[in-house]
DNA sequence: AAGGAAGCCAACCGCCTTTGG
DNA sequence: GCCAAAGGCGGTTGGCTTCCT
């Protein structure tokens, strides 16, 4: 069970003079601020946050009842102690995204940004740092090394042509590395022993469900995909659409119609802001999986990031579904 | 039992993006 | 195109709880 929140919000929260005569509260919410946003939100839902604080009778700013409402009266959270299952899929999810806890929250229904991000600042992360205790003495600390940006792409400095190591594996802390590596090297059985169904298919795919929802799939080369953003598609729908081409469908489950961009570093920015919100393509479509050769026809290590596919698969982003 | 350290987590802060006038 | 307001996000903080000595 969740600790009961912290009562006596009087004693700690603060009173803020927003340039008027109303004064907004901070701090800990108290229970009847709770209940006030509450049934505001069952009677009414959420317009505009401000207009919610307001018209709630609450003397908060609309920022912090969305945020109040979001990470803890929300009536869809799950609560509770983080399962082993949700654990290995934060790690998953992370060593794909980053830092970008509202997407990977995005992928754990019930969970919230900030619930995952405490749990991976403090639990995850400690645990990484403990395994790491007998590795390299040049291990920088973990906790000032976490890799700010997974997937931000390759680095934007590096020359277009130019593979660059996956994000990860520049991590300076090798604890972090070897824990990924070891889940990459077999992240199959992990899941397949925790319930979720594992449906292998042609050229090496493996499609991850739960039930008959579709979560997402590893590639040919055990490259993880990261499943799209969908209100909920099964495994039916999934085969249906991936029947021809997978990484086709995959585009074409997605809405990508917002994708534009024409350089570079516009691209990569979209990927950030597309990549789970319209989902669908996932990082592995960029990653060298063709036979572990790259267009040059020199050799390929797994795990190296191909940015020319990437940018060719990009460029067919805005008007088309994927091109393969 | 007391006190300090560490862990945990709700909430704030500041920045960026989006939206609407 | 500009500006302001609102929304959204990740980083950080502060205080309560639990653990350890």
């Amino acid at each position: 069970m969740r600790k009961p929140d912290r009562m006596n919000p009087s004693a700690n929260s603060s009173l803020k003079n927003n340039g008027g005569d109303n004064k907004l509260r901070k701090g800990l919410w108290s229970p009847e601020e709770d209940d006030k946003l509450m049934s505001y939100m069952m009677n009414n839902g959420h317009g505009c946050w401000s207009d919610v604080a307001r018209n709630a009778g609450l003397q908060r700013c609309g920022k912090s009842c969305r945020l109040r409402w979001i990470n803890y009266l929300r009536p869809d959270l799950k609560r509770g102690a983080f399962s082993l299952q949700e654990e290995e899929l934060i790690i998953h999810f992370h060593s794909l995204l980053g830092n970008r806890w509202s997407q990977i929250a995005a992928r754990l229904p019930g969970r919230t940004d900030n619930e995952i991000k405490n749990f991976w600042n403090s639990t995850i992360k400690k645990r990484m740092k403990n395994s790491s205790s007998d590795s390299s003495p040049n291990a920088s600390d973990s906790s000032s090394s976490d890799h700010k940006d997974a997937n931000t792409g390759p680095g934007l400095n590096n020359s277009p042509h130019e593979k660059v190591p996956i994000p990860f594996l520049l991590d300076p802390a090798p604890a972090i590395q070897s824990l990924i590596l070891d889940y990459m090297m077999d992240p199959i059985s992990p899941l397949e022993q925790s319930g979720y169904t594992i449906q292998s298919l042609p050229q090496g795919r493996e499609i991850i469900g739960e039930g008959t929802q579709y979560l997402g799939e590893y590639g040919e080369f055990g490259e993880a995909l990261v499943p799209p953003l969908l209100e909920n598609i099964s495994l039916e729908e999934h085969h249906l659409k991936t029947e021809s081409n997978p990484y086709e469908s995959k585009a074409n489950i997605s809405n990508l119609n917002t994708f534009s961009g024409d350089n570079i570093d516009n691209n990569f920015d979209n990927l950030r802001k597309t990549g789970s919100t319209y989902g669908g393509f996932g990082v592995g479509n960029f990653w060298n999986n063709n036979n572990n050769t790259n267009h040059n026809g020199e050799d390929a290590k797994i795990g190296e990031w191909d940015l020319e596919e990437f940018m060719r698969d990009v460029s067919s982003f805005p008007f088309h579904d994927f091109q393969c």
